[in-house]
DNA sequence: CCACTTCCTGACCGTATGGTCAAGATCACA
DNA sequence: TGTGATCTTGACCATACGGTCAGGAAGTGG
């Protein structure tokens, strides 16, 4: 079984090798942040050679800019179920819920994301110019709406998603020091639930929506 | 007056060079982070050969290491109003706008810091371990007593803090996704008013304490 | 089976970087 | 003023890193 020699079509290898590469990538320019890692330690944790990295990725930026893509498409794809909710309790619960769900499963992701803005974008300053602020805008609608029918307090819907994005990464950037707070232990099943409620106590009800 | 040549003892030269040299490498770093910055590049920016970096401060490691310790210790003393104030409606939000006005003035410092832990804390782990959990079981012991006097809901302290910590420190720490979000614009006087009014109005509310 | 494309990789190269050093300038202080 | 300590700096290493390349292996399609 695990010894057979798999027969691979030249797509299969391709598609493998690159998710194996960009998986490691992931990892390391996380870990190390893009200067920190290198191309070496990244083939390494990929179990291939470094030569290979250059064959399907020319540069080491062009490498990081497809796992920094990658995440973003993560973030947006995961914020849909803020649009079809019947109001803010629904729609900002459910929004708390998966963006705390992301930190929790990709929380490399997160990080190389979090260094990617703190280092100004230097590689995806076009999309915070295009997509997210098109995304941020269409949301602030949407919450500006729930205000006007009643249905929270009004507050600044900016500062409200601020919230919600510091808060939920919080969760992956700053997992280490959540572990050592936490004993050196990694949160629990139980713990990410707690997280959950408490996040979406405070911030709902600091917004003037009954917990349903 | 500005071209002077000022008699300087050895001990202001010193003092000053090392501090033209921290702050200048607080920037470079928090902007390439410690891979991506160079001791050149500190060099030029503190406008000196860097040779002399190293008569100051013998590796780079040192160097940095030496920035983190300025943060650290700009968080801890910045949070003592927490303990002496009546109630949480006073302790938490002085905390709050304590936290915000650090965001502003030292951005660069809290991404030095965010990127270190964001790293698993190679650097400053022991402090992790020692100074900030003592700091953090302290503040607990404060909330709960908060909350067994019936001043504010019983919400898992932790978790409250975390909240603040993310909140606060995201204004610096995506300090670039905000002004891209504000029109490429820096964040206004007045819209540093409205952040500091609407968070601590969400978090209070939210934890069931009367805004003054 | 054959020509062709894709994949693989050890060996190699140029450069940039952290760090060293020796020689000199500047200050301290008796 | 003279001696020693501290500060300054251009020139210089050794190394590590991103990237290249040539030549071979392995699938592909007829």
């Amino acid at each position: 079984m695990g010894a057979e020699v798999r027969q691979l079509t030249k797509k299969q290898i391709r598609e493998e090798n690159e998710a194996l590469i960009l998986d490691a990538a992931e990892k390391v320019f996380s870990e190390a942040g893009f200067g920190g890692a290198t191309m070496q330690l990244i083939a390494d944790m990929a179990g291939l050679p470094k030569a290979n990295l250059h064959y399907y990725f020319p540069t080491k930026e062009a490498l990081y800019r497809r796992v920094v893509e990658n995440i973003f498409n993560i973030w947006l794809t995961a914020a849909d179920s803020f649009e079809t909710a019947s109001g803010p309790a629904e729609g900002i619960g459910n929004y708390i819920d998966a963006k705390l769900e992301i930190s929790r499963r990709h929380p490399a992701g997160s990080k190389v994301w979090a260094t990617e803005v703190m280092h100004r974008a230097p590689v995806i300053q076009d999309y915070l110019e295009t997509t997210l602020v098109e995304w941020t805008d269409s949301r602030i609608d949407v919450i500006n709406r729930w205000i006007k029918d009643g249905l929270m307090d009004p507050i600044d819907p900016r500062h409200l998603l601020y919230m919600i994005w510091a808060t939920t990464q919080h969760y992956a950037d700053f997992g280490h020091q959540i572990e050592t707070l936490n004993g050196s232990k990694q949160l629990s099943d139980r713990q990410w639930a707690d997280v959950k409620t408490t996040v979406k106590r405070i911030i709902l009800t600091g917004i003037g929506v009954p917990i349903p």
